[in-house]
Order: C-alpha cells, then sequence, then structure tokens
DNA sequence: AAATATTGTAACTTTATAAGTAACGAATGC
DNA sequence: GCATTCGTTACTTATAAAGTTACAATATTT
C-alpha cells in the first residue's frame, strides 16, 4: 500500500490551525497537505472524536482547535487516528503448530514490540507545541529530571 | 500489502536446517514454512549471497547451513534480505517548503528513527541459535556485562 | 545418453490497505 | 431560497509482498 503517512499529516494540520484566526475549511488544509478535502474530513474525524478540533458546518465554518498545543502529545495523537499499525514486518502465523515456527516468531516479535515502546515512549514525550519550539522539549525534560514528576498540561 | 513476513520465516527455515541431515529442498521447506518452493528459492537468495546458506541443483540438491546458526546474529539475516522497511508508517513529503510540514515530518522522523535503532540492537544482541535455547542469551548478556566485550562467536 | 530431480530466474496474478476521488445528504449562514 | 461546508458512503488507484507458473540450467542416477 502507500505508506500511511496520516500522522505527519494532521500534525502538520493542526499547527496549521493553532495559527488560524477562523475557521479552516477542509479544501483550505487540503491544500496545505496537497490533498483533497475528502480525505482531510475522513481522517481529521479521530482528532474531532477526540476533543483537539471541532467542526462547524455551513458558510463560515471549517475546523477549529479546542484544545491548547500544548495539551496534546504525539501519542494522544497517534491515539485519536487509531493507532495505525506502525510495522510493514510481521511474524508468519498467528499460533503455528511447530515449535521451530514459534520460536521465530517469538523473537521477531520481541524486536518489534521492543521498538514499538520506544516509538510509544517518544511520541508520549513530545507535545505538538514542542514541534514548533525546539527547545521547549529540553527545558521540559530538564524539569522533569529535576522534580521527578511530569508537569500539569496547560503550564508554560 | 501484505505484510512483510520474510524475516521470521527465514528464520524458521534457518532453525529447520540445523537439524536436517541432508539438503532440503525449497519443496521441503516450502511445506514448512507454508508457501511454495519458488518463493523460498526467491526469499533464501539473499542468504546464500550472504554465505549463511548454500544451494545445490539436481538429484539429492537442496539447501544446507554454510555456518553455524551461533555465529549468525537476526541482524545479519535482517541484513541478507535486504533490510527490508521496517514501517508502514513514514513521513508526509520528502523536503516540503512549509515550515510547519517540515516540523511535522522531522518529529515522526525523530520517533521511527528512535524505533528503528531499538529494533535493530534487538537484532544484534540475539542470533539465531538463541531462539531454540532460551537461556543462551542470558548466559552471554551476563558474560558479556563481567567481561565488557563481545564473546568470539563460535564458543559455546 | 536419457530420464529425473532440483535450483535460478523471469513474468505474471493476487492480496491488502491507505490514498485518492466522486457524489450527495444534512446542517448552517446569508 | 441559495450557497457553503461538513459527514459519510462508495468506488478507484497505487504499491509491494505473497503467491503462482513456467522453463532453462545443472546435477545425479541408471
Amino acid at each position: 500500500m502507500r505508506t500511511d503517512s496520516r500522522l505527519p499529516r494532521v500534525l502538520h494540520a493542526l499547527l496549521h490551525l493553532e495559527q488560524a484566526e477562523e475557521p479552516l475549511t477542509s479544501e483550505q488544509i487540503g491544500k496545505m497537505l496537497n490533498t483533497n478535502p475528502s480525505l482531510v474530513r475522513r481522517t481529521m474525524a479521530g482528532l474531532r472524536e477526540a476533543g483537539f478540533v471541532g467542526s462547524t458546518r455551513g458558510h463560515g465554518g471549517g475546523w477549529v482547535l479546542e484544545r491548547p498545543l500544548n495539551e496534546i502529545t504525539l501519542a494522544d495523537v497517534y491515539a485519536a487516528l487509531g493507532s495505525p499499525e506502525l510495522f510493514s514486518l510481521g511474524r508468519s502465523g498467528d499460533a503455528p503448530a511447530c515449535l521451530l515456527e514459534r520460536a521465530a516468531n517469538r523473537a521477531t516479535s520481541a524486536a518489534l514490540d521492543a521498538a514499538r515502546e520506544t516509538f510509544q515512549a517518544e511520541l508520549e514525550r513530545v507535545t505538538v507545541a514542542d514541534l514548533v519550539r525546539p527547545h521547549a522539549r529540553e527545558i521540559r525534560e530538564h524539569q522533569e529530571k529535576r522534580t521527578g514528576k511530569v508537569p500539569e498540561a496547560g503550564g508554560q
């Protein structure tokens, strides 16, 4: 299939929404993402259900941010998209009878699971707001290291 | 596309090859992997080029191991397959003009790169022989921790 | 030498899934 | 009423691995 580019795309869209004064239509967002309005509506639907954005119909309608970007982690966005399959690699079968096949699957899964955890942890460490404030992440992590806790969202 | 199952499949095949007294034909391996001989030949070709297995034609021919499994890491096998694409996720474009899109891509790539490193490290830590000797890996790692170095392959 | 077994390789079809596209009803604002 | 915009469904396209078919090349057996 085509490479799944939904995550970077909606991140891109969120960053534009933050800068917008008025609702952006699917048409406008589609131009920013080099795609068409229908796909934008489909892809943004999950973010709406998660409460990160809102949409209104009719004249003057479109998409708006419902929550500040520093309250939304990349992990939140990924989850809102339905946590799409990360890997193009997989095991050979679900519950094979052959012990050797099971051993091969186990090893493959172990490596993939470890990679998935790293991916997830990386997504959790970063808010969408961090993407356009390159120094903000380091500052926040330094804070966490000192206090030993994750600061409340919204504080900056 | 279909999920890429080449890695677990060739691992499975290698484990069977180790147990075999005589060359295994693509036909036989195909039955073990629930696939057909032609696909086996195609998939094993990389392992042959890497010198991990050998193949001979004609009556009595087939596939044999050329190196002991404790000298072959999962990373070696993955590389011999041509290091197939790990992720079904990707960025939205290669070098977009929009700064926000670049930021979105950068963040996506960072998480993927971190995950890929974890995956690669995990593959490097494990030899194919480890798959069927569940305790061997822990023993070897303990050894590495004590001596601070990776033991020569072949020593067990 | 002929028959048989087996790999090597090329060409083609199938499958799965996101992207892309088109269409239209529903809701909203002018 | 009319134009705008989303919500949703249905359909087509693109991509890459799996799966399949076919056959030349090579090796063994008789």
